[in-house]
DNA sequence: AGGGGAACCCGTACGC
DNA sequence: TGCGTACGGGTTCCCC
């Protein structure tokens, strides 16, 4: 479940080692995770391209070509990108290996995706430019500042932690962080979004500011399928709060942290005690 | 318009 | 043990 923290370890592992490498062939083995290309314009329009740099925005791993191109990778839930330097990966792992960019060092960068819910996009740099448009601020970005949430939340009545996961308002927080960052917060996940004060919207901000920062050291957090650019795991898992946890005592008062999916039909765990 | 629900896919868990 | 089925999960699309 690559969240904004692990989609930025998988780009900046990516930018560090293929950036300059040139796509000397690709091969699709499972086109259904592609869109708008065909698997034979997928592979005509990388062939003989070079790969520029790699970076993240929201869930996303972009990866910028020499020809316009851009590779928009959408890993939902067990999508991955690996790189294979001839053997370094072990087989199970290149089992579902969808997509292979053959790299002119020998090397392969393969798109693994077990149950492929995950999508690759081949997009022209303007036609990212009007997808990415329609995404909301980055959490880490210095404007998104505790005024900025709060000018957010106030605006609708649903649930904050549906409005957090909002990608159109703020983009790459999924369940795993809208959890987390609500427990942190000390805010009931089912709250209406618009009855936060901008106190409230401050503590969120911090909360997510600071748990996507941690998590990002940690290399994320592998839950079940989410693997790194060399198919090894993130370690935040040991530091999750809540997440996962229901039935367990909440690390700051005791009680026994209670698991819903009465709020977005997600898995929803809080501490009854302190968040209100 | 904004919200609700289905579709996408298949490994895993569970029931018989 | 073996088979069948329900489930999950982010985003997009359709419909109301």
């Amino acid at each position: 479940m690559p969240e904004l923290p692990e989609t930025e370890t998988i780009a900046r592992d990516l930018d560090g080692r293929v950036s300059g490498a040139t796509i000397v062939d690709a091969r699709v083995r499972k086109s259904d995770v592609l869109r708008g290309v065909t698997a034979a314009q997928f592979v005509k329009r990388l062939r003989g391209v070079d790969i520029v740099r790699s970076w993240r925005r929201a869930k996303l791993i972009i990866i910028d070509l020499s020809s316009n191109d851009r590779i928009v990778v959408q890993p939902r839930f067990t999508g991955a990108l690996l790189i294979d330097e001839g053997g370094s990966l072990a087989a199970d792992e290149l089992r579902y290996s969808t997509l292979q960019l053959n790299l002119g060092d020998g090397r392969a960068l393969h798109y693994r995706d077990i149950r492929r819910l995950g999508t690759v996009a081949l997009m022209t740099a303007e036609r990212y430019e009007a997808y990415a448009a329609r995404l909301g601020i980055e959490p880490l970005d210095p404007a998104f500042s505790g005024a900025h949430l709060s000018g957010l939340l106030r605006g609708s009545r649903q649930a904050v932690k549906k409005v957090l996961m909002d990608q159109r308002l703020v983009a790459g927080i999924g369940n795993i962080y809208a959890n987390e960052a609500l427990w942190r917060a000390r805010i009931d996940p089912s709250r209406a979004s618009r009855t936060l004060s901008l106190d409230d919207a401050g503590r969120v901000r911090d909360a997510l500011v600071s748990v996507l920062r941690e998590s990002i050291a940690a290399r994320g957090t592998s839950f079940r399928d989410y693997r790194d650019a060399s198919g090894a795991r993130g370690t935040f898992v040991e530091s999750l709060a809540v997440y996962g946890r229901a039935g367990e005592p909440c690390p700051r008062c005791g009680k026994r942290l209670v698991g819903t999916h009465a709020i977005d039909g997600r898995m929803t765990v809080l501490c009854a005690q302190c968040q209100r």
